[in-house]
DNA sequence: ACAATGACATAAG
DNA sequence: GCTTATGCCATTG
């Protein structure tokens, strides 16, 4: 079987439920979806369950990127500049070097609205 | 149950 | 700041 949706257990739904959360404009780590799970050390699982998302899914993937406000590595399939485009459509916007500002953009549930470019 | 995997995180060089 | 090495966790074969 095809690691599909209906072969994860509790902790991918788990993952595409919080995923699905995250406003738009806003984004998150991986890390701390792991820590919102219960599970800060568990960052790995959360890329992993993302890259097991179901083709017709609705979670917003593009809006997880690494702790440092970066996409994470571009393995083959995955393709880093589209996860970038797709940010920038959401008015995230990146440096020269590729970073995000988190300090603006980095999903806070305390938050939850507020457009970061309002700021 | 064991070994291997992976869209990460953190520490060290 | 970037690269390399180690740790952590859940899923898969």
């Amino acid at each position: 079987m095809k690691s599909n949706a209906k072969s994860a257990t509790g902790f991918f739904a788990a993952v595409w439920r919080v995923v699905a959360q995250i406003p738009f404009g806003r984004v998150a780590s991986y890390g701390q979806i792991a820590s919102m799970l219960g599970n800060p050390r568990a960052a790995r699982t959360v890329g992993w369950a993302l890259h097991s998302l179901p083709e017709g899914t609705d979670v917003p993937w593009h809006r997880v990127i690494n702790a440092r406000g970066r996409i994470s590595m571009d393995c083959g399939e995955h393709s880093p500049e589209l996860q970038r485009l797709l940010l920038l459509q959401e008015g995230v916007m990146f440096d020269d070097k590729g970073y995000i500002n988190l300090q603006l953009f980095q999903w806070r549930p305390e938050i939850d609205d507020s457009f970061p470019a309002a700021y």
